[in-house]
DNA sequence: ATATAAAACTTTAAGCTTGAAATATCTTGT
DNA sequence: ACAAGATATTTCAAGCTTAAAGTTTTATAT
């Protein structure tokens, strides 16, 4: 999947594949490089992270399978996470509602707080690791992947 | 890390966070589809996928090392999808150098004929996945992703 | 020569990930 | 009310992943 083009694919097509090369390895180096500051700094994990911002953005909290289908990411995966948050004081679950299946998920204050300083770092992270990008490019390059994925929400 | 922007976030350095999300779900969302496909057309995984694809372009073989720094994954990593593979007999180790601590690794015949008929159709998709990108988008996409790179390349 | 360091690789422990099967709960049709 | 199906979640087995520690082999400096 990060195979670069030693003898340069060419041919039609060709274009679409060099650009998921690129595209894979740019994102496996950079969360390569937040997954190492994570460690290091927070002594975190990037599933870790995903999973608290999520739930920072909806303090109300999530459903299991909300966080699930948000990250992109199997539904027996968030069970693991979650687990070891909980077990960190970092997050809760209430499951409180009329539909007993179902468990809020939520922040504790705890882990606000935590999620709060560590996305401070992260966003700086970001800006240094993308800091080549022009603001300009950046946008337009958003703009690009976004009508790509609109292509592609919804599928299956 | 895939968190998406509902309270919008802005402010200075935000287009390159919007960036970074938008980038991440990209190449998350095609892994996930190519895995599917791969697991269901040809009962196997991107992990192998990846260090086949490697080695097909280096007949000559590889070694353990040169393997796991090319495709940004862990030394260790490498060594469990290579023993999957060798069990398989796609793979062949040979440690028949000067060097006796390592071992070149290569694509058997059966493994050169199978990754062949599974490149031609991971292209296929590639091509369906990123057909709403258009060549001419593809490239400039490419160009940015290069220059980013570069900007990282040889770091650490 | 021979200790010391460096290099290539493997092993290990812990955690992440998936897809499938199992549980528990709710909803619907009768 | 009750069976049948749909939902929400967890459990499980297998494989992927990393960082750190361990093994074997090669290179280097006395």
């Amino acid at each position: 999947m990060v195979a670069g083009p030693l003898p340069a694919p060419s041919g039609p097509g060709k274009d679409r594949l060099r650009l998921w090369i690129r595209l894979l390895r740019a994102s496996r180096t950079i969360e390569a490089e937040l997954r190492e500051r994570l460690k290091k700094d927070f002594n975190t994990t990037l599933p870790r992270f995903d999973v608290m911002a999520a739930l920072y953005r909806a303090p109300e909290g999530m459903l299991m399978s909300d966080l699930s289908r948000f990250l992109l990411v199997s539904n027996g995966n968030v069970t693991g996470i979650v687990d070891r948050l909980v077990s960190e004081g970092l997050v809760a679950r209430a499951r409180r509602n009329g539909d007993r299946r179902t468990s809020m998920v939520r922040l504790t204050e705890e882990g606000t707080q935590a999620f709060a300083a560590i996305a401070a770092a992260h966003e700086g992270w970001i800006g240094e690791l993308l800091g080549k990008v022009s603001e300009d490019d950046a946008r337009r390059l958003t703009g690009m992947l976004t009508s790509f994925r609109s292509n592609w929400e919804g599928r299956e």
